[in-house]
Parts: C-alpha cells; sequence; structure tokens
DNA sequence: CGCGTTTGACCGGCGC
DNA sequence: GCGCCGGTCAAACGCG
C-alpha cells in the first residue's frame, strides 16, 4: 500500500516547522473565528508552546516514549508501528520521527496547512475525550497524527506528529507563491 | 460524484 | 492462554 517506508525521499519541511508556521502560513479565510489582527490565533499558548522547558513540547525521533507525564495515555508508544494489510506480518517500525505538542484551544482540529484525513477514533482510558487518528491525504505521503485532549485540562489539545512530510505545504505554497511572484517581479529591474 | 467522516470489527502486543 | 487496550481497516454514510 504505502511503499513509502524503506525510502522516504528527503523532507522538504521538517515536521517541526509545522507547528511553527501556523501563524504565518494560514490564509485568513482557512481559519476560524475571526481574528484580531493584533492577536493571532488567540486561542492558542504560543508562549507556552513556544517557549524552552516550560512547554510540553517533546521531540523525538526513534525512540518510543513520547510525553508521559501528563494526561496523555501515551504509555504504550508507536506500537502501531506499520501493518501489511493487517494480515498480520508486520513490518518492523522503522524509526519514524514522532513529536508531541499542547495547544490551549478550543478546537481539536488545528490548520497546519496540510489536508488530512481522519481514519480512527478511540475512546481513550481514563479519559473522557476519544483520540482521533489522522493521516495526510498526499498520496506519498506517510504522515500521520494524533489529537487528543487532556483529561485533567480540557482545554488544552495534544498533538502527536508521526513522519515526515514529503511534500510541500500546500497552504504554505498557496500563501508563498503571489509572495514569490511579486519578489521576482521587483528584483528584475 | 468525489472526498472526508463515522463507527464497528479486527489485529497484534502486552500483562497477568 | 486469555482479556484488555491501542491502532487500523473499510463499509456505510454525509456533504458540497
Amino acid at each position: 500500500m504505502d511503499g513509502q517506508e524503506s525510502n522516504p525521499p528527503p523532507p522538504l519541511l521538517s515536521p517541526l516547522n509545522v507547528p511553527f508556521l501556523f501563524p504565518t502560513s494560514l490564509p485568513s479565510s482557512s481559519l476560524h473565528p475571526p481574528l484580531q489582527t493584533q492577536n493571532i490565533l488567540p486561542d492558542i499558548d504560543w508562549v507556552s508552546l513556544l517557549s524552552g522547558h516550560e512547554n510540553k513540547l517533546m521531540i523525538e525521533s526513534g525512540s518510543n516514549n513520547l510525553m508521559s507525564e501528563n494526561g496523555a495515555d501515551h504509555h504504550q508508544d508507536a506500537k502501531g508501528a506499520n501493518m501489511d494489510k493487517r494480515k498480520g506480518s508486520r513490518i518492523k517500525k522503522t524509526s519514524r520521527p514522532r513529536f508531541a505538542f499542547q495547544t490551549r484551544s478550543e478546537d481539536d482540529i488545528l490548520d497546519d496547512g496540510y489536508r488530512w484525513r481522519k481514519y480512527g477514533q478511540k475512546a481513550v482510558k481514563n479519559s473522557i475525550h476519544p483520540r482521533s487518528y489522522y493521516r495526510c491525504t498526499h498520496h506519498t505521503c506517510n504522515v500521520k497524527k494524533q489529537v487528543q485532549r487532556l483529561s485533567k485540562d480540557t482545554s488544552i489539545v495534544v498533538t502527536t506528529y508521526e513522519g515526515i512530510h514529503n511534500h510541500p505545504c500546500e497552504k504554505l505554497m498557496e500563501t508563498l507563491t503571489p509572495l514569490l511572484r511579486q519578489m521576482q517581479f521587483l528584483s528584475s529591474f
């Protein structure tokens, strides 16, 4: 199905860029409620998200544990790995980069510029809120993400990305293309 | 009609 | 071996 596992093309965008691109990469039309111009994404606690050790941004590449200290029940880690058509022949888990971060938001879904298709939802133990599973809709892209709300603080959404996008962010390109054109035009003088 | 979501079933890993 | 649990599949369904 997805033969990308063994030899992924070089990433055009590091997944780490994804959360940090939120404020700039989004066409305003893609955002929920009307935004104040001076207060981008008011629902998201960008300060704590981007500040140093205090935040819960966990970067991990290859190893298995991620943010186990908080309500998110990730003790089981990435055993999801990869299965070959569910016929039992499990492809050995390649070390896929994974990282998780928390945002304070009323919306479960953060518009990160990529298109995602939901492929599952499961009730999580010790949590009222279910966990949702998403896959990047780009054919050659194998990136997944999980979205879950903390049981302790339901205003916080935990998003876990797994894998690296092997294609540019569509919305980002959409936004940047006119700018690039203009720069090109101006630099031609 | 194409694309995305919902949801129950299924599978493998793990702990007992 | 059994049951629980997390992760995934895929058919049915909804929506523009």
